[in-house]
RNA sequence: GUCCCAGUAGCUCAGCUGGAUAGAGCAACAGCCUUCUAAGCUGUGGGUCGGGAGUUCGAAUCUCUCCUGGGACGCCA
């Protein structure tokens, strides 16, 4: 859904120039001008100047003459450009009346109705603390949900946690040889990251550990009463640890379930690929070659006969499109598995799977510290706890200096420290790598959640101060001050569909900021209350209000109304 | 060694399906609260868009090459 203007400005164009320029050429080239004396809208006449063998400039003259619409103030030809400047008002009015006839609508889609999106999202580890990396699935995978829903879809968020594969036995190693069943009781998520990272140590000397680890992985695969007992302690502290964490983020999911699930249901899938003909052994493990495919060749059965995450995630693939017969499934992985998904995807093709094409591997960038990756291995994680607690702390701090008297402090504090740990990671694109600071995160001016949540605050305040009532709204607006706001807000439709379509959260992040940005500025410079105008300014700021708070929850952040 | 991703202001980043003078935020400096929440607003300084070549009327954006950083590359996930 484009913008009307944009449309009817093409179809014009388009008239114009007859049959060799249809009407979505026109519409891809039009563009929104970097500066505000070119207008609202632009088209360059550049890429016609050779056919039609003319100056840009005269063609420019030429068709702004022809262009007439109530929504066109002005259209000027300048440099070989058609800039087009809007009716104002007209604009305004129209956007308003929209989003008044029905406020929840607004923004939303339905090209994703009867359709559902499966994701798989946040996958901690199990006896691992929940790292900054975690964080970054969990809030891009939340976000991209909200983003589906708004589009029409229904989702299905999964929590894939990891509870299976070797590094467990090699943990289970490391407990029985340092363990300390005390220390384990009192926090058991530390002490196990200490064993852990014990185990990693003196395996750099002694490399039969890791074979050691392997084995007791073999226990658990066979039901070793020892293995599992411990096995499913570990899992039970550790889901309740995370639990706190995603009580925090208020994110949920549909369904949590453990790699471990797909156990007993792996031997189907590598009889499945057996059948196919795929399996080829190779120094005594079961692998499939992808030559053709141009990549290196998958592995499906190690050696001592144990599987490998690759064997689970194709079981897991074929099981979800069973039960929920998804249009795609998003595997908000971090990037340096690539390769991986690649490969489940390419094996599941190969197997005769048309939905394959249909697995979506939402990459992100990994979150780095001093430039290097983070590694439990080494106890070198940051965890996402303390920042968050630090975040909320800072809150509170910012609340006592500015609003002392703040009602419900407690709740605004977590909402807004939380905000901006959630903001400081979505507003980045997803696929750049982020440089872990403890100082940025805690920064609560510019762009920053609470920069957002402070501009929906102040709308609420006005709405009140000024008696607002939605249903005395009056929607044309003459304020020129106010165009900046109107344009702006008018963008949230295009701005979901693709954030959404690109899997890209960082887009209404932007957008947000946009809008603030530009609220802030009218506010600063518009008296509001008191004016001729103040019952259509209002009007214009509950939109505002009504965007923002919208919009934040798509990312999964909170509006406070007062702060 | 092979493949993938990135390199834009002191720092963090936007802009990248080619378009009009390369934009924000932080930091620095200078202003704005007897007036709707100063977590805000206004202004100043700051850039060979990693280097080079090419395609084009036009390149931060596309192609090639080199440099730098990071990641992945069968028995971890």
């Amino acid at each position: 859904m484009l913008v009307m203007e944009k449309q009817i400005l093409a179809l014009q164009i388009a008239h114009i120039l007859g049959e060799e320029y249809p009407r979505n050429w026109v519409l891809n080239v039009i563009e929104i001008p970097k500066q505000e004396s070119h207008g609202d809208l632009a088209f360059p006449c550049f890429p016609l100047a050779k056919t039609l063998r003319k100056n840009p400039n005269l063609i420019a003259e030429e068709i702004a003459q022809q262009i007439k619409h109530p929504v066109f103030h002005k259209v000027k030809p300048m440099g070989g450009y058609v800039n087009v400047f809007l009716d104002q008002t007209f604009v305004a009015n129209h956007m308003l009346q929209q989003i008044f006839q029905d406020p929840a609508a607004y923004g939303s889609h339905e090209f994703g109705k009867g359709k559902s999106i499966v994701l798989d999202m946040s996958a901690p580890n199990i006896a691992k603390p929940f790292s900054m990396g975690h964080l970054r699935s969990t809030v891009i995978g939340n976000a991209l949900a909200n983003l589906a829903k708004k589009c029409g879809y229904e989702t299905v968020k999964i929590n894939y946690i990891g509870d299976y594969g070797t590094q467990f036995g090699k943990l289970l190693a490391a407990y029985l040889k340092w363990g300390n069943e005390e220390q384990l009781k009192e926090n058991p998520i530390q002490e196990l990251t200490r064993v852990y990272v014990e185990f990693h140590k003196a395996a750099e000397v002694d490399p039969s550990l890791i074979e050691e680890g392997r084995s007791w992985f073999k226990k658990l695969e066979d039901n070793d009463e020892e293995a599992v007992t411990l096995w499913k302690w570990f899992k039970d502290v550790s889901l309740s640890e995370f639990e706190k964490i995603y009580d925090l983020l208020g994110i949920e999911f549909d369904l949590t379930r453990g790699e471990a699930y797909y156990n007993n249901k792996m031997e189907g899938t590598i009889g499945l690929l057996k059948e196919k003909g795929l399996l080829e052994e190779s120094e005594g493990a079961q692998i499939i070659r992808l030559d053709e495919e141009g990549l290196p060749p998958c592995l499906i059965r190690k050696s001592n006969g144990t599987t490998i995450y690759a064997t689970r995630d194709l079981t897991a693939a074929i099981d979800r499109q069973r039960t929920y017969n998804f249009e795609e499934v998003l595997y908000v992985v971090g990037q340096e598995q690539t390769l991986h998904f690649q490969q489940v995807k390419q094996v599941l093709k190969k197997a005769g799977f048309q939905w394959a094409e249909n697995l979506k591997h939402i990459s992100f960038g990994m979150m780095l510290q001093d430039g290097k990756k983070m590694s439990t291995r080494q106890g070198k994680t940051v965890l996402l706890e303390q920042a968050l607690e630090e975040a909320i702390k800072q809150a509170a701090k910012n609340i006592e200096e500015k609003n002392p008297y703040l009602e419900d402090r407690h709740t605004v504090a977590q909402q807004v420290g939380v905000g901006a740990v959630i903001f400081h990671d979505l507003k980045h694109d997803r696929r750049n790598d982020v440089e872990f600071s403890l100082e940025e995160m805690l920064t609560f001016e510019g762009h920053t959640a609470p920069y957002l949540q402070y501009a929906h605050a102040r709308t609420t305040s006005l709405l009140e101060k000024g008696n607002f009532n939605p249903e005395e709204a009056v929607t044309s607006i003459q304020s020129e001050s106010a165009w900046p706001v109107i344009k702006t807000l008018r963008l949230f439709p295009e701005i979901i569909e693709k954030a959404f379509k690109e899997y890209d959260p960082s887009k209404m992040a932007k957008h947000l900021l946009e809008l603030a940005k530009n609220f802030n500025r009218f506010y600063a410079h518009t008296k509001i209350i008191g004016s001729d105008e103040s019952q259509e300014l209002l009007t214009l700021i509950y939109a505002v209000k009504l965007q923002l708070k919208e919009g934040l929850s798509l990312l999964g952040i909170e509006a406070p109304d007062h702060m």
